[in-house]
DNA sequence: TTGTATGCGTTATCAC
DNA sequence: GTGATAACGCATACAA
C-alpha cells in the first residue's frame, strides 16, 4: 500500500499542534496525565489533517496488533460460522480484528496455522475443542500468549476454556429414546480423531445405552465425514442391518438433515418408523418436518464470552479457567416410540 | 506477546552464520543472486536458533503484511462462509492471511471496517457485491491498495470484479414458472437497499413476468430479512392474498427454505398446489423433499479465484477486470405446473 | 554476490 | 504535565 504517496504521519500532527510526537501519541492512546488544553490542541490537528495513525508501525511499538486469531476446523459448519460472527461483532466492540484460519480436522495443520497467525504477531487466539497437539500449547506457552479453548467443558490445566458438555446432552439423547421404548438404537458419527467433541457425544449415546443393559455394536456406529450427503450415506448403510435399527443417534443436525432426507425418499416416515436425533439446533432444526430432536448449542453466547474473555486475558486481568454453559435437549417431533412399542 | 522473552532476531541468525543480516533477509525472502554457500550457511543457523520472524517488523519495513482483508455482510449465510471457506483455504497457498469483518448489510459500517482494516495495513481486499459508498472507493485510491468486489457482474471502471450475473437467471426461473402454466406469481426478496444481488434478482423476476404479459403487483412481493423463520412468515403473508399464488419465487434459498416449510406445516403440498424456487443451490437443496428448484452458485469457485486475482494483483500483476463465472439454473422438483393448469 | 547503514512510524523510557 | 530520544526488528538502497 501506498508505496509512495506521502502518507500523514504522527510527525505532521505534532509540528501542527506545536507540541512534541509523544504528546500527540498520548492523547492518541488515552494515557494519563494530559492536560485538556494538550488534548484539545492535538485533536484539532489531527482533524485538520485528516491522520490516521499507521497500525503495522504501532504494532511494532506497543508489541500489540489490535487482532486475534482464531482456527476453526471449517467455517462450513453453520455452527462453526454462526460463532465465529458473534465473535467477529463483539470484538469489533473492543477494536480488535479477527484472524481466521482454518485447518480441516487435521490437528497439524492446526499448529502450522497458529505458527503463522502467532508470526503474524496476534495478541491471543481462541482453538476449537480440547484436542490439540502438545506443539500448540508450547508455542502459547513460549510466546506468552493468552489463549483460550471453546465447544468443550474439560477440566484441564493447560487449556482454559468456554464451551459446554458434550458427553451428557448425548447421554439423554440415548436415554429419552430408550424411555421410548427404542431397544434397537444406531449412532451416525462424525471421525473422532482429534475431534474430543465427536467422542464425548459418542462416548454420551454409548453409556447410556449399555447402562440400560442394551448393547451398541460395532456394526451399528457409523463414522462418517460431516456432511448431509454424507448423513445419507451412513443412514443407506445403517438401514440394511437386521433387525432394521428403530432409531438413529446423530452426531450433529447436519448429518441427522441427511439421514431425515434419505428417510424420506426411501419412503420411511419419521418418526413413526424411525426416530432420528440430531445435535446443535441449526435454525432449521426447528423448522424442518418433522421438526428435530436435537441439542441446542449456545453458539452466539460462545462466541460473545470468548471475545470477552480473551480480551480481558490480553489487557492482563484474570478470568475464569472454565466457563460451562448450558447446552440443553430440545424434544421435538422426530423421535417417537418404535414401531412395535409394547413388544 | 513475550514482553520480556527475548527473542530469537536476525541479527543472531547472521551473527551465528558469521554473515550480515541483510545477507539473511535476502535468504529468507528468497531475493535472487544469493549463493548456495550462503544459502546453506544460514539456513543451518535459522535451524539451529529456531529462528521465526517477526511478522509486524517485516511488515514495517516492507510496508506488506502478508493478509488481505475480506467485508462479508454476515457470515450466517452458508454461501459466504462457502467463499469465505474456499477463499482462506486458497490464500494459504500462497502463504498470506485473512483479516475478516462484516457489516451486517450497512454499508456505511462497512466502510468503518474497511477503514480499520486498511488501518491494520492489510495489503489488499475484497469486498462483496457491487453497492458500496463512494467513501470505499476512496478508501482504496487514495491508499493505493489492490481491492476487488465478487458475488456479482457489474460491469464497472471502478470497480473490478469476480462473480455472476443474479439477474438473468432469475429471470429464467420466472419464465420457467410461466411456461409451466402460473399465472398468478409471488416474490419473497431480501431488502434490496445495500443489496445488488437482491436487487438484481428482483429485477429479473419481474421483467420475466412484465414480459410474459402478467402483472406483479406490490402484495405480491414481500421483502423481508434472510432468515428460515423470515421466510415462513412472509409465506404465511403471500397465502392470504386471493387468488392464492400458486408459485413463489424466493431471493434465496434460505427463504424458500423457510416457505417450503410453512407450507408442508399448513398441508400446502409442493408442487402440486404451490410451486417453490430458491437461488444459491446450497447442499440441502439437493437432498431436502422435494427437492428444490433454485440457481447454482459458484461460492468456491468464486473464493478460489478471488484469492489469485487479488494476489496476482498485489504483486503487481495486470489482472482481467472482470470475470463472469457461470450461475446455472437447476430444475428439481419443487416446480410444477399450477394445480388449475390449462385454464 | 555480499555488507553497511538508513528508514519504516510508532510507543515508551527517560529526563525536565 | 511535557519533550527528547532510544528502542521495536526487519528490509533495502547503496556501496563495495
Amino acid at each position: 500500500m501506498n508505496r509512495d504517496v506521502k502518507r500523514t504521519l504522527l510527525e505532521d500532527v505534532a509540528r501542527e499542534a506545536g507540541v512534541s510526537t509523544a504528546s500527540v501519541s498520548r492523547v492518541l492512546n488515552a494515557a494519563p496525565h494530559v492536560s485538556e488544553r494538550l488534548r484539545h490542541k492535538v485533536e484539532a490537528a489531527v482533524d485538520r489533517l485528516g491522520y490516521v495513525p499507521h497500525g503495522t508501525a504501532r504494532a511494532l511499538a506497543s508489541r500489540r496488533i489490535g487482532a486475534i486469531g482464531a482456527l476453526v476446523p471449517t467455517l462450513d459448519n453453520p455452527v462453526f460460522s454462526a460463532m465465529i460472527d458473534s465473535l467477529e461483532r463483539r470484538l469489533k466492540q473492543y477494536d480488535c480484528r479477527l484472524l481466521i484460519a482454518t485447518y480441516r480436522y487435521s490437528l497439524a495443520e492446526e499448529v502450522e496455522s497458529l505458527r503463522t497467525l502467532i508470526q503474524q504477531g496476534i495478541d491471543g487466539a481462541v482453538l476449537i475443542g480440547h484436542d490439540h497437539l502438545p506443539a500448540a500449547l508450547q508455542l502459547f506457552q513460549q510466546h506468552e500468549l493468552p489463549y483460550l479453548t471453546c465447544w468443550h467443558s474439560q477440566e484441564d490445566p493447560d487449556w482454559p476454556s468456554i464451551g459446554f458438555d458434550n458427553a451428557a446432552p448425548a447421554h439423554q439423547l440415548a436415554e429419552h429414546l430408550i424411555d421410548l421404548g427404542h431397544r434397537h438404537i444406531a449412532v451416525i458419527t462424525a471421525p473422532v480423531e482429534g475431534n474430543d467433541r465427536a467422542r464425548a457425544r459418542l462416548h454420551g449415546f454409548r453409556h447410556a445405552i449399555e447402562t440400560a443393559g442394551l448393547a451398541l455394536p460395532d456394526d451399528h456406529i457409523v463414522t462418517i465425514d460431516y456432511g448431509i450427503e454424507e448423513g445419507a450415506t451412513a443412514f443407506a448403510e445403517l438401514m440394511r442391518l437386521t433387525p432394521r435399527p428403530t432409531a438413529l443417534l446423530c452426531g450433529n443436525d447436519v448429518l441427522a438433515f441427511g439421514a431425515v432426507f434419505a428417510a424420506q425418499r426411501a419412503g420411511i416416515a419419521i418418526p413413526e418408523q424411525l426416530s432420528v436425533t440430531g445435535f446443535d439446533d441449526l435454525t432449521q432444526s426447528r423448522f424442518m418436518q418433522p421438526a428435530l430432536t436435537t441439542v441446542a448449542t449456545p453458539a452466539d453466547e460462545v462466541g460473545r464470552r470468548v471475545a470477552d474473555d480473551l480480551v480481558a486475558r490480553i489487557q492482563g486481568r484474570t478470568t475464569p479457567h472454565r466457563q460451562v454453559l448450558e447446552a440443553r435437549v430440545v424434544l421435538r417431533d422426530s423421535t417417537a416410540p418404535p414401531p412395535s412399542a409394547g413388544d
